[in-house]
DNA sequence: ATGCAAATGAGAACGATTATCATTTGCATC
DNA sequence: GATGCAAATGATAATCGTTCTCATTTGCAT
């Protein structure tokens, strides 16, 4: 493993346990940014770590519960993970290869939250994905 | 029933047979506008329309590929239908008791096309939903 | 080293949705 | 109106992502 960082886990008042070490580290490693419960599992398998199915869904709904990951609900069905490095952003999702890009706009930001307490309401969160066809060479395979 | 409107499926390519005039016609009668598939499967049973479950999945599912009704995928993991009329909105869903709240912003959309265009994306659809806690008199039920 | 609450893992259970397949229906044709 | 057949239906099994259960293991304070 690259560098585990359990203080992430103290302070998140989580044991520091070897799989939830091995999922954050893959996390850090950041080779894949958005994964889904079955691409962590899948890939600590292929990097001949072992660790339950279940207990991958329990640490990424722990982490996502202490702020470690974000937890995406893309269309599909399958709940995604990415990092929680603070800076919210939304995202783009390339419809043909399923490539997740990431953006940032503050006046689309302001202007959601004047019009939802506009409307009487107290936003906790929200999401905008925007499903879009990306240029060819930034979709290099099909689904 | 109300009004059923045979010309829609027909324009659909979809043949008129009596469950999907039913689902459609609860629909248009309009008394609840977002509805996930057992939300239509109990509220036609309710009515003393008989109708399987399974057809319920697969009428709502043509629908939607036909432009009929959209499909939404909240938080919460199961698809909610509405009737298509046209305008594009997006919505607030409240966390407290499932209700679902329209709105629309012209310039959160020309921004979001503005901001998914100069990232290089054909944009093909999107979906903001907002997160929110509804007042408490719009919320009477907590699920 | 010891003890115990917390965490894990294997598998069962679950909820939403889709697939299967024998039966029924819409509808064009006679 | 009767007939035929492809398309649609409905009951049920199957699937998929996810959560639950519970016996076993582990982290960590003593």
């Amino acid at each position: 493993m690259d560098t585990p960082q359990p203080e992430h886990l103290k302070s998140a008042g989580l044991k520091s346990t070897l799989p939830r070490l091995k999922v954050l580290d893959l996390f850090q490693r950041g080779q894949e940014r958005h994964m889904s419960a079955e691409d962590v599992y899948k890939q600590l398998l292929a990097d001949g770590e072992s660790v339950g199915l279940a207990t991958v869904y329990r640490v990424l709904t722990q982490f996502a519960q202490a702020g470690l990951l974000v937890r995406h609900n893309f269309e599909g069905g399958k709940s995604v993970f990415e990092l929680n490095e603070g800076t919210h952003h939304d995202h783009i999702v390339c419809l043909q290869c399923g490539h997740v890009e990431e953006f940032y706009d503050s006046a689309i930001e302001t202007r959601q939250k004047k019009v939802v307490s506009d409307l009487g309401f107290a936003i906790q969160d929200h999401s905008l994905h925007i499903y879009a066809d990306c240029t060819k060479t930034k979709c290099p395979n099909r689904r």
